[in-house]
DNA sequence: CTGTTAGCGCGTTCAA
DNA sequence: TTGAACGCGCTAACAG
């Protein structure tokens, strides 16, 4: 049976001091004579002291935690997002508390509940992609609970954000297509709940206006992102008289399925219809037939960001300024990556 | 700017009761009456009250947070088995932190010192593969901190764990291969530092006599787990002159790894050399020559399983028996499962 | 049934 | 340069 973790109490009273001159020792208090000092160092040192966290959170009024939201960490987009939101915390000292929506609005919302109950110092959310009504975010003002998006991006007013800007991805990803001579290139799409969704419809429609490709209606459908839709969306795709010669999808799991219906379909994949999509999944470097490129949104780096313009705000929580501050956002440049 | 969050000291303040009557109301007590909490319980529903998690931590020495520690998130194995421990975890009002050991033992052993630090009421763990030396974890017991190991179980005595018994799973691979007239199955194993990579090699070993074949060292070659390596230990495979009708490998990485390099080598797969192995990855879907068959590990249940025997201990650490259990380890049953 | 009190470990006044 | 004292919010032991 060990005894109890050494506290200052425990060293003032071997060193015959007060308990504030162990605290200010400890602090490097500019106040505290240099022996004092190293004596208590010292004998810190021999106990193996540690400060209570608990009571230093008490204390502050802090938890030294945020709440991290996201749809699945089986998706590996996020996988690599939350360890770089978990890397950029730990160098500041804070902890990270996961909670997976699953995709389902509910139990965001419970999740963000329980996490303000909690008393998270701030939270990180990628939004659900059948959420569309945002009342479980706006409370979080009221509380004064920092909030950043980061990746899905809520269609709300007044928002701090971390997201990665498709733009140049898209753009690059035509006019490779294009380079090899694809003029018939459609875009499987997402809900049009997601901003991403809006995003890479703006972005396909910009592309091909710069490349001279007129837009048609018919090569733009969509998904709910699950495999059935997917394999919905792509059946009225070669459904069609002229069959799209390339296919720009959602993301990669939306072009894995829209390949496997592809090829029971008898298309051969990369030859008669090509593909390119987002997110650059590690498992492609395994496929027979991968997308011919992805364009690469760097969910490492957003969750660095977003963490860290999170902690940001933590840290003037209390002050007038983070009343007063504006909604900041910060993007990433997008990148197409050929495989 | 908004006030202060409510404490049971404003409620009592408000009611003009006592604070501890209100704590006590709030908390079902048996001994306050039935008029009073409900006036307590509808001003704190009021007021929107929520106890102060911080004080609550410190009052009772705890923080309520669990530490997992695991080699790496984008392992889907390790992204279901921390989906099980938080869903437990989150059952009994535990938060779970999150560490990756990315596979190094110096990353591993600074993760637990900070966990400790960070007093973390208890660690789960899943050693990273080349970890051969565990005072680290020793270390815990003198600060009296729970440990359980999952899946990844380190060669100690006296340990806390949870692991998949290969046992059935193996048989059952085996037996399917036999089936198949199957006579020259190979198994490519981990690195000795594992206990996984024994238990694969005896019960390899056990399911061949069981099937009446007789064990050939030639036919076991081993890897550290990087593709390199593997693509080494197949090479090995295929330059034997009965090269092997059938490979068990380590794991799905593995097989995966195994197969490309076979493909390079013009061998057909599932043809020439079929393919069984471990974990069953959701990516085999995708895949054009995924491996036959896959030991299923339920690393869900296991982290289940885990946290809740952690919790256990967490919940009984100060009392004596805590100190005088033996140490428990719990099993699943692995199963064989085809794609 | 309810109130009073003490104290968890620490940081931070205020005094000396 | 140091110490004494207080309080953060809550629980629990003790006292009515």
């Amino acid at each position: 049976m060990d005894k109890k973790l050494p506290t200052i109490k425990e060293i003032a009273k071997r060193l015959n001091i007060s308990i504030s001159t162990v605290s200010r020792a400890l602090h490097d208090h500019h106040s505290i004579g240099l022996r004092t000092k190293m004596r208590v160092r010292q004998l810190a040192e021999e106990l193996n002291y540690e400060p209570n966290k608990t009571a230093i959170n008490f204390k502050q009024g802090k938890t030294f935690i945020i709440g991290v939201i996201l749809p699945n960490l089986s998706e590996s987009f996020f996988s690599s997002a939350i360890s770089g939101i978990e890397d950029f915390a730990n160098t500041q000292n804070y902890n990270v508390v996961l909670g997976q929506s699953h995709d389902d609005k509910e139990r965001e919302i419970s999740i963000v509940k329980a996490m303000k109950n909690q008393r998270v110092d701030g939270m990180l959310v990628s939004v659900a992609k059948n959420t569309t009504s945002y009342e479980h975010f706006a409370m979080l003002r009221k509380y004064n609970i920092p909030l950043v998006f980061f990746d899905r991006i809520p269609d709300m007013a007044n928002i701090n954000y971390v997201a990665c800007k498709l733009e140049n991805g898209m753009q690059q990803a035509i006019q490779y297509l294009v380079r090899k001579k694809h003029k018939h290139i459609a875009l499987i799409n997402g809900p049009e709940t997601l901003v991403a969704t809006r995003e890479r419809l703006d972005c396909y429609i910009a592309a091909l206006k710069n490349s001279n490709i007129e837009t048609d209606e018919k090569y733009i459908v969509s998904t709910d992102l699950t495999a059935e839709k997917t394999h919905e969306a792509m059946k009225k795709l070669i459904a069609l008289e002229q069959k799209p010669t390339a296919i720009i999808a959602f993301n990669d799991y939306v072009a894995l399925d829209a390949i496997q219906l592809a090829k029971k379909e008898k298309i051969k994949i990369n030859k008669e219809i090509s593909f390119v999509s987002f997110a650059n999944l590690p498992i492609c470097n395994y496929m027979e037939n991968p997308p011919l490129a992805s364009v690469e949104q760097f969910p490492y780096q957003q969750g660095q960001k977003a963490a860290e313009m999170l902690l940001k705000m933590v840290g003037t929580r209390n002050s007038v300024s983070a009343q007063e501050t504006v909604a900041m956002n910060y993007t990433i440049d997008s990148k197409l990556e050929t495989h």
